[in-house]
DNA sequence: GCATAATATACCATTATGGTAGATTTAATG
DNA sequence: CATTAAATCTACCATAATGGTATATTATGC
């Protein structure tokens, strides 16, 4: 039950992104930004991108930028998007993942988890990680 | 971000040991229950023995039981048990996994998400697992 | 001492993670 | 129009975790 670098990078550009607003940023200034691998800062670039979380830009001078505005993107989105879904359990979206899902009881504590997960990621905002207070 | 088959088939297992309160349980008959291959259960059924939440009896007409009543065994013991620990990043316990962790915007995603996986898990006792209402 | 059951150890196949490499497309710019 | 900077695409790869099996050993009741 490990978050992958993936999200934990992905977010990390995300702010990046979201605190130089206006500017298109390459995927080579955000990796030196933040201090990982431009190849595989690339691929997670694209995933934020395939999920609409961002723009891109080809071409020289291209590069990233908010496909909406940062108050408008939440936590739950851009962790969904790089983890592929925010289910812990799949028989919680699909109950014919298990055949024991009719009568299961552990069920109702992967329901609840998934519910407070969900909730916990969507109270905080992009802008809210962007600009708010810090530490 | 998944939970793994050890915290799913574990968390069933110590529900129908719950179930069968006075009963000392096999690791036999627990498998055929729950439907899970013995070996593999097996080394489960170890790690809660290992965690305190189970005590073992070994030899002819062995098996295990609950080592505190249901209603002292909280499901966030349970599945930090089996998941080895309920932290989905290391900079929250411990904030010199991550030499950015002093002025990270990321890290208050993570605090706030441990605090309700935790919380979410720990309202739940095993007790209301195995003899609340069902579904 | 035999059957049963936990325990310990070692092994293994598959998948996910965390990356890298190289070629290709796109667009700006001189 | 040639160059260059940038995203994009495809393929690859090493390592670790997951999910599981096999085998031998130890303990206990009968």
């Amino acid at each position: 039950m490990k978050l992958s670098t993936r999200s934990r990078y992905g977010l990390r550009a995300m702010i990046f992104i979201a605190r130089n607003r206006e500017q298109v940023l390459s995927s080579d200034v955000i990796a030196e930004n933040e201090d990982v691998s431009k190849k595989y800062l690339d691929r997670i670039l694209m995933r934020l991108r395939e999920a609409n979380l961002l723009r891109s830009v080809k071409g020289q001078g291209g590069g990233y930028v908010l496909a909406r505005p940062a108050g408008e993107i939440r936590t739950d989105e851009i962790i969904a998007a790089l983890e592929g879904s925010l289910c812990l359990v799949e028989c919680v979206d699909d109950p014919s993942a298990c055949e024991k899902s009719g009568d299961c009881r552990t069920r109702r504590v992967w329901s609840r988890l998934a519910v407070a997960v969900k909730a916990s990621l969507r109270a905080i905002s992009l802008e809210d990680l962007a600009h708010g207070e810090d530490a």
